[in-house]
RNA sequence: GGGUCUAUAGCUCAGUUGGUCAGAGCGCACGCCUGAUAAGCGUGAGGUCAGUGGUUCAAAUCCACUUAGACCCA
C-alpha cells in the first residue's frame, strides 16, 4: 500500500510560478470589467475621505522609472487608506500646456509653421498633448494603479481653464498682480520673445571694449581715497547696452585694487589687472591700494553719456574669467543684471522698441538708431571723451534665433508678475501648519518661499491659457474687473481658452464696461500664463470641480524637485486666491538613480525603463521594489536589485501558496476552531501576526513602506516558513483530516493568510487579488472590497511571547547540534534523530511543561533528561540556552507513512511498516 | 557658489536621548531533504559604520572639515 495517498498533502491550483507579465493584465481587466475601483468608492460612501491630489505629469514622452515610483507610491497610499475605511478617490491628471509641447509641434512643422494660424497651431498642440495623455494613461494603468482613468483631469479642459481664470481673477482683484519689466530673449527680426529652447548658440565676431567710468563719489579703500579724478573700468562685448547702464557689479569676496596708470587711477579686480593692461596696451602701472570687493559698495560713478549715476553694487554673478571684474550692469538687457538690480531697487531701463530701435528715452544721439549700429556710435562717443581704454574684435558664442538665424538680444519687456511679497507671511504661516514628510521638507520650502522674488507669470507663447486682461486702446489703461474676469471665465468654460484668439477684445468685454478715460475700445493681452500657474491652480480646478473631491487635499505626494515647482506654485495661488494652503500634508520621494547612486541619463546609458521591468518581471516586482526602498531619499535601481525583489516576491508567493495548499479541505465556516481551543503554537503564530499588523499599520501611516517590506518578508521566512509551518507539516499531513489539532492549525493559517494578503495588498496588488481568488470560504469578489484586518490586541500575550522566545533559543541550539550530527553522518533528515537534552535546573522546569518537544524540534524523539542526570557521550553545549544536547540515530524503524522513527513500527500485521499513531489514523479513514 | 539632503556587510534596510550597537533578511559558500520540489530546512564566511580632525571616561551615534552623490537655485 502506498501510504502517501492517506496523507493530507497540500493541494492547490494556485501556481507557483507567477507569470506576472502575462497574468497581470488579466487582473487589470477583471478590475475594469467589474468596476472594482468604483465599487470601492461606493462601499465607502459617507465615510471620511482621504484625498490624495495627483500632481500632473507633463503630457510628453513615455513614462520613466521616476513616474512609476511616484504613481505606485500614490497607489499604495490610496489603496491603504481605502482599506482603512476612508473613501479614497484618485483622480489622475496631466499637465497639457506649455513650451515643450509647443516647441515639439513647431519643430515637426518646420517651415509650415508660418502658414498656420494660432488656432491651428493650438489645435495641433492639443492633439499632441492628448495623444500622450492616452499613451501615458495606458502605461500608468499597466503599473496596477487604480483611479478614475475614464475621467482624469487635463489642464486644457475648458472647465479647468475656467477655474484657472477664477484663480487669476481673485489674485488680480486683490491687487496681487502687476505689470513690470523683465529682460527676455528677443529677436528684432521676428519681433518676438524667444524661449530658451528657441535659442541657438553660434560663434560670431563682435566688439570687445574696456571703458572707464569716472568716479563721482568715492570713499577710502584700503589705504587710499578713491576720488572724482579716478575711474572704474568695465568690460563689455555689447557696447550698444552702455546707454542702458545703470550700475557696475563687483564680487564681494574678490580682491580689487586701485592702480596708477599713465591714464589716471583705475579700479579693477587684482587678478585681472595684468591681462587687462596688456589688452589696453598700458605698460606702466602700479597698485596703490588693495581691498575686498565688498568695500566698493556705495561708490558712485557717472554715466559716460548722461547725467545719471551708476552705482557700484555687489553680485555673485561676477567672475574672473575675463574683463575687469567690474561688470557693466544693464538691468534691461541682461538676466543677471536684472536680478542683481532688484536687490538694489535700481529701475529696469531698456529704451528700445520691438524692432531693436532706440526710442527717445535713449537720448537724441541714439533715438531712431538700430541697436547694432549703436555699437560704433557708442565707441566713438567714448573715444571722444577719452573713456575708451581699448577696442578689439573677438569671436564668441552668441545666441541666435532658431528661426531667422539672426542674433538675438536681451531686452526688457512688459510682463505680468504675481506679488509674492504681499502673501509671503501668510504662505509661511500656512507652511508651518502643514505636515511635511520628511520633516526637513518644511525647512526647504520655507527657505525657498522666503527667498522667492516676485513670480513672472507672462509667457510670450501661444500654447497655454491667455492672460485674461484687456487694455484700453485709447489710453492704454489695464482693464481687469470682476465683470471682465467673469465673462472670460464663462467663455473659456464653454469654448475653451482658444476662443481668446478667435474673438476681438470688444467681443469678449461685457457690455457697459468703459475705461476711465471714457473709451470702450479695447485690445487684449497677447501673452499666456506660465504653465506653473496652470498646474498650480489645480487645487481649485480639480479639487473644486470634481464632486468626489474636496479641498484642501489631505496629501500631495511628489518628487523633491516640486518644492520649487508644484508645491510652491500651488501654495502661492491657493493662499492668494483661497486664503489657505491647498494641502494638509506633503510627502516627497527622492529621485531614482543607478546602482552607483548616479542620476540616470540617456547618454551614460544607465537608464532603467519601467516598461522593460514589467516585461521581464512584472508590475508587482516593480511595486515591491518601490516598497522596498526608503523613497524619501534617492532610490537605486539595477537589475541586481530587481532580482533580489523577485526573490522576496517568490518567498511571499510561495508562503501564500503553501497555506492555500494546506487549506484545500478547510471551510472556515465549518471547520474553524475557537480561539481558546487553539493549540498554544497556533496562538503564538496569531500573536506574531498581530504584532505584524501593528507594525505594518504604523509603517503605512508614516509612509515608511520599506519597513513593511522587511517585516512581511521576515514574517514569511522566519516566523512562518522556517518555524511555524515547518512544525505544522507533521500535523497537517499525518493527522486525520478532521482532527481538532489539525483544524486548529488550519484556522490559524487561514487567519494568517487572509490578514497578510490584505496588509500587503496595497503593494503587490495583482498577487493579492490572485490569492484572494483561491481563498476558501466566503469573501468579497476582490480583496480591495475588504476591510483592513482589525488588530486583535487580545491575541497579544507577552508572557506567551517570552515563553516561546525562550523555546526558540533552545531550538536554535538543538538545530546546531543536529547540524553537527549531520556533518558526522549520524543523521541526514532531522527525523532520523533522537535528541536527548540535558537542561540546567531552571531550564528543566521550563522544558518539562512542553509535551511535544519532538514535534517542535522536528525530530523523532526528544528526551528530556532529569536535572541531575549525568551527561553521557558526546554532547553539544548550547550557546543560546542552558542546555547540552546529545544526538543519536533514532531507535526503531522509519514509519512508511509519517517518516518518524518509532519502535511501534511493525506491531500491526496488516500495516507492518507503519507506526502506532499512523495506524490509528488509517483505521479511522 | 547658495539652499535642502544622503553615505552602516555584495544588495535592501535596523541601529530610540552617545555607554554589549556592529544587527536582520537576501545574495554567496557548504550541507540536508526530495510528501511546499524551477520549492523547503540547517550551518557558515562577509563591515577599520565614506575619510580626517575634534568634544567626551566613552561616538556608527555630537561638532568641524574633506570626499562622493541627489534635488533646487545661481
Amino acid at each position: 500500500m502506498d501510504y502517501k495517498d492517506t496523507l493530507n498533502l497540500p493541494k492547490t491550483d494556485f501556481p507557483m510560478r507567477a507569470s506576472l507579465a502575462k497574468r497581470e493584465p488579466e487582473f487589470q481587466q477583471f478590475w475594469e470589467e467589474n468596476q472594482i475601483y468604483e465599487k470601492a468608492l461606493k462601499k465607502r460612501e459617507g465615510a471620511k475621505q482621504f484625498i490624495l491630489h495627483d500632481g500632473p505629469p507633463y503630457a510628453n514622452g513615455d513614462i520613466h522609472i521616476g513616474h512609476a515610483l511616484n504613481k505606485i507610491l500614490k497607489d499604495i497610499v490610496t489603496r491603504y487608506n481605502h482599506l482603512q475605511g476612508f473613501q479614497a478617490p484618485y483622480v489622475p491628471g496631466w499637465d497639457t500646456h506649455g513650451l515643450p509641447i509647443e516647441h515639439k509641434v513647431t519643430k515637426e512643422l518646420g517651415e509650415k509653421r508660418k502658414e498656420l494660424s494660432t488656432t491651428e497651431l493650438r489645435d495641433m498642440c492639443r492633439d499632441y498633448a492628448l495623444k500622450y495623455v492616452e499613451r501615458q494613461k495606458g502605461q500608468f494603468k499597466r503599473l496596477g494603479v487604480w483611479g478614475d482613468w475614464d475621467n482624469p483631469y487635463v489642464t486644457l479642459n475648458p472647465k479647468y481653464e475656467a477655474k484657472q481664470i477664477d484663480v487669476f481673477g481673485q489674485m488680480a482683484l486683490k491687487g496681487l498682480l502687476y505689470q513690470g519689466l523683465k529682460p527676455v530673449h528677443w529677436c528684432t527680426d521676428c519681433e518676438t520673445a524667444l524661449a530658451e529652447a528657441e535659442i541657438e548658440y553660434q560663434d560670431s565676431r563682435g566688439p570687445s571694449i574696456f571703458v572707464k567710468f569716472p568716479v563721482k563719489e568715492g570713499k577710502v579703500l584700503g589705504e587710499e581715497e578713491l576720488t572724482a579724478d579716478d575711474f572704474v573700468v568695465i568690460w563689455t562685448t555689447t557696447p550698444w547696452t552702455i546707454p542702458s547702464n545703470m550700475a557696475i557689479s563687483v564680487h564681494p569676496d574678490f580682491d580689487y585694487v586701485i592702480a596708477q596708470t599713465s591714464n589716471g587711477r583705475i579700479v579693477a579686480a587684482k587678478e585681472l589687472l595684468d591681462q587687462m593692461m596688456k589688452t589696453c596696451k598700458v605698460e606702466e602701472y602700479s597698485i596703490v591700494a588693495e581691498f575686498k570687493g565688498e568695500e566698493l559698495e556705495g561708490v558712485k560713478c557717472k554715466h559716460p553719456f548722461y547725467d545719471r549715476e551708476s552705482q557700484l553694487i555687489l553680485g555673485d554673478h561676477v567672475t574672473l574669467e575675463q574683463g575687469s571684474g567690474c561688470v557693466h550692469t544693464a538691468p534691461g538687457h541682461g538676466h543677471d543684471d536684472y536680478v542683481v538690480c532688484q536687490d538694489y531697487d535700481i529701475p529696469v531701463f531698456a529704451p528700445m522698441d520691438n524692432t531693436g530701435t532706440f526710442t527717445e528715452e535713449a537720448g537724441e544721439e541714439f533715438a531712431g538708431m538700430y541697436y547694432d549700429d549703436a555699437n560704433i556710435k557708442v565707441t566713438n562717443l567714448l573715444k571722444e571723451q577719452d573713456l575708451l581704454m581699448s577696442l578689439n574684435f573677438i569671436d564668441h558664442s552668441y545666441p541666435h534665433c532658431w528661426r531667422c538665424k539672426n542674433p538675438v538680444i536681451f531686452r526688457a519687456t512688459k510682463q505680468w508678475f504675481a506679488s509674492v511679497d504681499a502673501i509671503k507671511d501668510e504662505a509661511l504661516e500656512a507652511v508651518r501648519n502643514v505636515k511635511w514628510y520628511p520633516g526637513w521638507g518644511e525647512t526647504r520650502i520655507t527657505n525657498m518661499i522666503e527667498n522667492r522674488t516676485d513670480w513672472c507669470i507672462s509667457r510670450q507663447r501661444v500654447w497655454g491659457v491667455p492672460i485674461p486682461i484687456f487694455y484700453c486702446k485709447d489710453c492704454g489703461e489695464t482693464i481687469v474687473t470682476e465683470e471682465t474676469i467673469e465673462a472670460v471665465k464663462e467663455l473659456f468654460g464653454e469654448k475653451g481658452s482658444g476662443i481668446w484668439y478667435e474673438l476681438e477684445a470688444n467681443e469678449m468685454v461685457p457690455e457697459g464696461i468703459t475705461c476711465e478715460c471714457g473709451s470702450s475700445d479695447f485690445e487684449k493681452e497677447q501673452d499666456i500664463m506660465d504653465v506653473w500657474f496652470d498646474s498650480g491652480a489645480s487645487h481649485a480646478a480639480v479639487l473644486e470641480n470634481y464632486d468626489i473631491l474636496d479641498r484642501p487635499a489631505d496629501l500631495y505626494l511628489e518628487g523633491t524637485d516640486q518644492y520649487r515647482g508644484w508645491f510652491n506654485s500651488s501654495l502661492l495661488t491657493s493662499i492668494a486666491a483661497r486664503g489657505e494652503a491647498p494641502y494638509k500634508a506633503v510627502v516627497t520621494n527622492g529621485f531614482t538613480v543607478d546602482k552607483k547612486g548616479k542620476k540616470m541619463s540617456k547618454s551614460i546609458g544607465n537608464v532603467v525603463s519601467p516598461h522593460d521591468i514589467i516585461k521581464q518581471y512584472g508590475a508587482d516586482i516593480l511595486r515591491l521594489w518601490v516598497a522596498s526602498s526608503n523613497f524619501k531619499e534617492d532610490v537605486r535601481v539595477s537589475d541586481k536589485i530587481l532580482k533580489e525583489n523577485a526573490e522576496v516576491y517568490r518567498r511571499i508567493r510561495n508562503t501564500s501558496r503553501y497555506i492555500l495548499g494546506n487549506l484545500a479541505d478547510f471551510d472556515p465556516a465549518e471547520n474553524s476552531v475557537a480561539y481558546d481551543k487553539l493549540t498554544e503554537l497556533d496562538r503564538w503564530a496569531l500573536m506574531q501576526l498581530q504584532k505584524l499588523v501593528k507594525l505594518v499599520k504604523d509603517a503605512y501611516e508614516n509612509y515608511e513602506y520599506h519597513k513593511i517590506y522587511h517585516a512581511v518578508h521576515n514574517f514569511c521566512l522566519v516566523e512562518l516558513s522556517s518555524f511555524y509551518m515547518d512544525i505544522l507539516k507533521d500535523r497537517m499531513y499525518i493527522l486525520e483530516p478532521n482532527d481538532p489539532v489539525r483544524r486548529s492549525g488550519q484556522t490559524a493559517m487561514y487567519e494568517i493568510l487572509t490578514t497578510m494578503t490584505r496588509i500587503i495588498a496595497p503593494v503587490i496588488v495583482h498577487t493579492a487579488e490572485e490569492i484572494w481568488k483561491y481563498l476558501p470560504g466566503d469573501h468579497a469578489e476582490s480583496v480591495f472590497l475588504e476591510d483592513w484586518p482589525e488588530l486583535k490586541e487580545e491575541y497579544i500575550d507577552e508572557e506567551l511571547a517570552a515563553k516561546w522566545d525562550r523555546l526558540l533559543a533552545i531550538r536554535k541550539d538543538v538545530s546546531k547540534a543536529l547540524e553537527l550530527a549531520r556533518k558526522e553522518k549520524i543523521i541526514g533528515h532531522p527525523l532520523d534523530a533522537a535528541v536527548k537534552i540535558y537542561p540546567s535546573e531552571k531550564t528543566y522546569d521550563f522544558l518539562a511543561q512542553f509535551d511535544n518537544l519532538a514535534e517542535l524540534f522536528i525530530v523523532s524523539v526528544a528526551q528530556l533528561a532529569e536535572a541531575d542526570e549525568q551527561v553521557s557521550g558526546d554532547v553539544y553545549e548550547g550557546k543560546e540556552s542552558e542546555i547540552k544536547v546529545a544526538v543519536a540515530q533514532a531507535a526503531g524503524e522509519k514509519c512508511d507513512r509519517c517518516w518518524n522513527y518509532s519502535e511501534t513500527v511493525g506491531e500491526d500485521k496488516e500495516h507492518e511498516t507503519v507506526c502506532a499513531r499512523c495506524l490509528e489514523v488509517i483505521n479511522s479513514l
